[in-house]
Formats: structure tokens, C-alpha cells, sequence
DNA sequence: AATCAGAATGAGAATTGTTTTCAACAGCTA
DNA sequence: TAGCTGTTGAAAACAATTCTCATTCTGATT
């Protein structure tokens, strides 16, 4: 997606909950894309300097909220952030028990398709209204090997 | 699962790590067994009384590392634990983003065969390692609707 | 049974990722 | 420019979790 094309969204986004697309948001967005991969909040003041820590905590807080990045908790020591799917894809993700990395991965169509059918049958069973589906495959990823 | 059968498999994993299987960890497995759904620490706090809290911290982190049980992280406040599959069988998570309640679910066999030859296919691909995958559907519970 | 060494416990202190506070600042509107 | 409102940065506060340490328990050995 073009800078320009996804800075309009991101601000129609923000402005729907009544929030600026300010400086300091628009370098945690560049940041988040120019990684590419889900990153911790030390990895995000170490590549861009001269972000406070509060703004980035509270900042990354209102772009979740307003659906611009995603949060993703592991049993390592810090949250995560990329930008959210409808920036990018609907993906995946594997999760070192090791090293504490995440790296993106996408399913196939047709294994992706099977899956949603069978998630959504057990959603309708027990009353459930989903809103995502998260699949994580945890374990050793080739550098710890 | 027999309880014996049960405590027996817990002392040979618990002897493995040099650990013993003290009454306040039976305690805590007594616990997680009765409320067959992952809970949080103060909702084991709660349930089973006379427990200190730095102990039930300390022993679901060696019951963890021997295998006996499980931790779930979500975006909630709170980790919480349930018995290992092997103690019960494989299952989902159906998260709900309102209350935090964690539920179980089970995929059936077809789909989860199917899921499992995906994913395998792709940890191959990028040289990962895999002990486990992770399968959550996150949205609003029948309570919270 | 008595002893002894090492492990486990409980109460509270310490740690640490994250949130909040609040005074100063920036951006918009008139 | 003046005034209002949202945002920022630095530091304090917060809270889940981990650690400390003195005491208690366990269980192997005599």
C-alpha cells in the first residue's frame, strides 16, 4: 500500500475516535512498517529515536483502539505491535519459545478457508460472536535451533 | 483420568525436574482439575483457600516447566493456567474480549488433521521447530452479548 | 525413631512492564 | 493573536509477578 493512500485511512481511522494522526503516531506507523515483523516497545525507541516512552505506550494504545496496529501478548516479557491486517494480511503467527521472536507466516487459501468454516461452526454452537481468530504456532524458530 | 493414575503421572514429570509434589502443588492441581477451565491466580486464590499467593506464583511456574499444566496469555490482566492436554485432551480457546473469559473448544478430527498438515508444511518451509500450536477465537461470549 | 541436608513455604519486599499524572506545548478556529 | 482542546514528556504511580529469607517440612540415612 502507498504512504499516502494508507496515511488517509490511518486518519480516517483516528478520527473516528476523535484522535489526531500526529507526529509522534506517524512514526510509530512508519516504524511498525519499515519492520515489517511484530515489535517490542524497546525495539520501537531503539529504531526511532526521540520518542518518549510514555507517548509510545499511550500512543500504541490508541491505535489499537482505533484499529490501526494489533497488539500480541506471548509468555515473553513484552507486548508486541504491527500494523493490523487490513494493512497488510490476514497472517499467522510462529512464536520462538526460545528467543521470544515472532515471525508472520500465511496459511494456504484452501487450509485457511477449511479452517474458518470449522471455526465458525463451533462459534454458532456455543453462542459465540467472533471478531478474530488467532493461530500461533509455538517453538523453535531456526536460529535457536 | 483416574485421580492416582493422575498424581502418578504428575510425581514421574515433577521426579524428572527434581521436584517433588508437595500438598500445595496437589493442591493447586486438585484445583485446576475441579474448575476444568483455565483460571486466573486469584480465581485459584479464591477457590482453594489457605494457598499463599508467592507460592501459588512459584509452583505453577515449576508445574509449567515440568509439563503439568499450561499457561495462557491474552490480553487480559491476568495469566492463567490450566491442566496440561495430555491430562485432558487437545483443545482451543474461545476468548472473549469483553469479560476475559477463557472457554474450551475442540476442533473436530478432520479439521484439525487438516490444520495440523498446514502448519507442519510451513514450520518446514521456514526451518521452525514445532512443540505446539495455539488456536484462539477471539470476540464476545454468550454472557457478554 | 532421631538427625540432618536440602527443598518448599509464607509474608512481605522488590522488580518491572505498563499506565497515569500534570505542567508545558502544539494545532486548530475565530 | 487569543483561546480552547488534544498531545507530549518526565517522572511518579500502579499492579502482576518474582524474589528474599527465615522458618518449616521431607525424606533419606543412620
Amino acid at each position: 500500500m502507498a504512504t499516502d493512500e494508507l496515511d488517509d485511512e490511518i486518519t480516517t481511522l483516528l478520527h473516528q475516535e476523535d484522535q489526531r494522526y500526529t507526529k509522534g503516531r506517524r512514526a510509530l506507523v512508519a516504524t511498525l512498517r519499515a519492520e515489517g515483523q511484530p515489535v517490542t516497545i524497546p525495539q520501537i525507541l531503539d529504531a526511532s529515536d526521540g520518542l518518549a516512552q510514555s507517548s509510545v505506550y499511550r500512543n500504541l494504545v490508541v491505535l489499537e483502539e482505533a484499529g490501526v496496529v494489533t497488539r500480541i501478548v506471548t509468555n515473553d516479557d513484552f507486548a508486541r505491535y504491527e500494523l493490523a491486517e487490513q494493512f497488510t494480511h490476514h497472517h499467522h503467527h510462529l512464536i520462538c519459545s526460545s528467543c521470544g521472536d515472532v515471525i508472520d507466516f500465511s496459511l494456504d487459501d484452501q487450509a485457511e478457508a477449511g479452517l474458518d468454516e470449522a471455526l465458525n461452526e463451533i462459534a454458532e454452537q456455543v453462542g459465540f460472536t467472533v471478531e478474530a481468530h488467532r493461530l500461533d504456532l509455538v517453538g523453535t524458530c531456526a536460529d535457536c535451533d
